[in-house]
RNA sequence: GCGCCCGUAGCUCAACGGACAGAGCAUCGGCCUUCUAAGCCGGUGGUUGCAGGUUCGAGUCCUGCCGGGCGCACCA
């Protein structure tokens, strides 16, 4: 039993290991990675003839990748091999380019030509046959298209949210709560063991003023005047909270109460209990009404209680990284209230932090980054591969020295990833909505989800790059337009089956198991072959979502995805009369729905096959 | 003062170290009979903040500046 873990409650789909397991795990299994692999081997083969030739020094690493290209003009993919390897072999990029292209093995059906291009790339145009393949390929292969063997059943951890139990949600919070989900799922499609799991900061003084918050609203409930202080929390969910303490406990702490405005006496901890009952109830729920479910909700109260802060204390003293110093004071203004004092401090400047950190406070308990030095040994100890933890930005400060730690702990480095999500500015109508919580227009996320849905939220959150700060405009997220990047994505998809309806409507039957055998050499328009090449590229956008952690690259995929179809259904005919071209066009508009949806289910954004 | 993030078209943002830096919005010019879609097609727009360096190749990596955001003993 792990200390500190609460419940490992709901299983998330996504979790479900590949049946059967990719075998060889190395190879790749699906249309363009397939490609990929090929053209891998045959440049590979081609160097390894030069080098027999001496034409390669024999121990020049044989390093170069297929690309692709962003210009269709270069081919499907690119070869950088002649480049990488011209300095070893002494020759001009493009000369060495051409004997490359000489020593391919011949007889390759799948690729049209090559050419050398540019400074020396080698590029591969595949043949419109192999292209046209990729459409049974998607279409036998369903939902499960797009996912990769890469992660090899690694299991990796994804801590996000972890917003403290004292009060609702706000926006952004939904933001890394979007951020920590998608990454999750992009993992899991990528063979890896993925683990959700949400950090309660049940243990701080924070929940303290919470409960002490809440008795003062029940007093206050029961007619006495009541001063809130400074430090305790305003909002009107505490009244609620505090009527629903009232009315499951009578007057019960009535008494107590009339000591919560003295911060230096303890709450009742039956209070602080129901407080933080209280405060995940209402996160649970506002995640859940974003289908976001974590595995595991990890205690911090728990932690203590268990020992996992002497723990990782004592073991950071086996090995010295710990000792009694005074801090130099910071560079620049003094704060007011600084004063030299001795302390115990983790040597963090051996592992690349600036000073060493502090885990005691003066009154000699613990710091609250001391807590986290044992949550992450907690995690390292659960035999984690990989940790990803997704923080706001204004937590930047602490990525060095909870990596420094933990790289003390565990002598590995690179363990953890953290994932640093800027703020999001709510707009309407491009007029900025002010939020303040003292003037009382505090936007939470419940409201937002509330008024735009969850697909609006979801897909906007991950329409940029973490590290931008990111408009999210209330009135265009719901708008049915094109210019709302979630309609214009998600009517694509419901565009084909509005094909297919209209289909029937028509009287054309056309059962869609048969769509993979289907004669598809009607397929030869640029367009066609342009959207082609488009859905090619999903597996490994995917694959590069997830090992990069960058959920915003899917969202950009899909939204260019579906502009190459809304262009194609604009400009070409798919109910055509011509039966063989109308067959082969409505395969490819069903490939294009299948990829559109399996791209939206992975960002947890709904599919309608009607809008 | 120190650290982290950011600086790319008028605006909002993309671009595993790769080719002539791309989209959307805005703007301008056309079209708007056609698989329901107030939409469609096309054009203009750039010294990637500045200066060096590494590299066959730099928006991307390194150094120094400039500008913006966040954080900066003991709070969480």
């Amino acid at each position: 039993m792990v200390p500190g873990v609460l419940s490992f409650p709901r299983g998330c789909p996504y979790n479900a290991p590949f049946s059967p397991p990719p075998s060889p795990a190395s190879r790749p299994t699906q249309g363009n990675a397939v490609m990929r692999q090929t053209l891998t081997d045959l440049i590979r083969s081609a160097l390894l003839q030069l080098q027999r030739e001496g034409l390669l020094p024999a121990d020049a690493p044989l390093e170069f990748k297929p690309d692709r290209p962003k210009e269709k003009q270069h081919g499907d993919f690119a070869v950088n091999a002649a480049l990488v390897l011209a300095k070893p072999a002494r020759m001009k990029p493009r000369d060495l380019a051409e004997r490359i292209v000489a020593a391919l093995p011949p007889g390759q059906r799948d690729v049209e030509r090559c050419e050398i291009a540019g400074p020396g790339f080698i590029n591969f145009f595949m043949t419109r046959d192999r292209m046209r393949r990729l459409i049974p390929e998607i279409l036998t292969a369903g939902s499960q298209w797009g996912r990769s063997p890469a992660g090899a059943g690694r299991r990796v951890q994804v801590e996000f949210v972890s917003a403290n139990p004292t009060g609702p949600m706000h926006v952004g919070h939904g933001r890394g709560a979007a951020m920590g989900d998608v990454i999750a799922r992009l993992l899991a499609a990528c063979g890896f063991q993925v683990e959700k799991e949400y950090y309660v900061n049940d243990a701080g003084a924070q929940v303290k003023v919470l409960g002490r918050s809440i008795l003062l609203r029940y007093r206050e409930g029961f007619g006495y005047p009541v001063a809130m202080p400074e430090e305790c929390y305003p909002g009107d969910y505490v009244k609620d909270w505090a009527v629903t303490l009232r009315n499951r406990d009578g007057d019960r702490w009535l008494e107590a109460s009339a000591h919560a405005t003295d911060p230096s006496l303890e709450p009742p901890p039956e209070v602080v209990e129901f407080a933080i009952a209280q405060a995940l109830d209402e996160i649970r729920r506002d995640l859940a009404s974003l289908d976001i479910h974590f595995d595991s909700w990890f205690s911090e109260r728990n932690l203590h209680e268990q020992g996992g802060i002497d723990q990782a204390v004592t073991l950071l003293a086996q090995r010295d990284l710990i000792y009694e110093g005074v801090l130099e004071p910071p560079k620049g203004k003094l704060p007011e209230d600084w004063e030299a004092r001795p302390q115990t401090l983790f040597r963090a400047t051996r592992f690349g932090d600036e000073v060493d950190r502090p885990l005691q406070k003066s009154d000699g308990s613990y710091t609250y980054f001391a807590a986290d030095i044992a949550y992450h040994l907690n995690k390292a100890q659960r035999g984690f591969d990989a940790l990803i933890n997704v923080w706001g930005a204004d937590h930047g400060g602490y990525v060095k020295r909870v990596q420094a730690a933990l790289e003390a702990l565990t002598g590995k480095t690179g363990l953890l990833d953290v994932k640093l999500v800027q703020m999001v500015n709510l707009t309407r109508g491009g007029k900025p909505v002010r939020m303040s919580k003292r003037a009382g227009t505090f936007v939470t996320l419940r409201e937002v989800v509330e008024e735009t849905g969850s697909d609006a939220v979801r897909f906007w959150f991950l329409t940029r790059a973490g590290t931008s700060q990111l408009d999210f405009d209330l009135e265009l997220a719901v708008s049915r337009s094109y210019d709302n990047p979630v309609y214009y994505v998600q009517y694509a998809h419901a565009r084909v089956h509005s094909l297919w309806r209209q289909l029937k409507e028509k009287g054309w039957d056309l059962p869609r198991e048969t769509l993979p055998g289907a004669d598809l050499s009607p397929l030869e328009q640029d367009e066609e072959m342009g959207l082609l090449r488009l859905l090619g590229r999903y597996p490994e956008t995917v694959e590069g979502a997830a090992l990069s952690h960058e959920p915003h690259h899917v969202t950009y995929y899909l939204l260019e995805l579906a502009a190459a179809f809304h262009g194609y259904y604009n400009g070409c005919r798919i109910l055509e009369e011509d039966s063989a071209r109308r067959t082969a066009r409505l395969a490819l508009c069903d490939a294009v729905r299948q990829v559109i949806a399996n791209g939206l289910a992975l960002l947890g954004v709904s599919a309608p096959e009607r809008m």
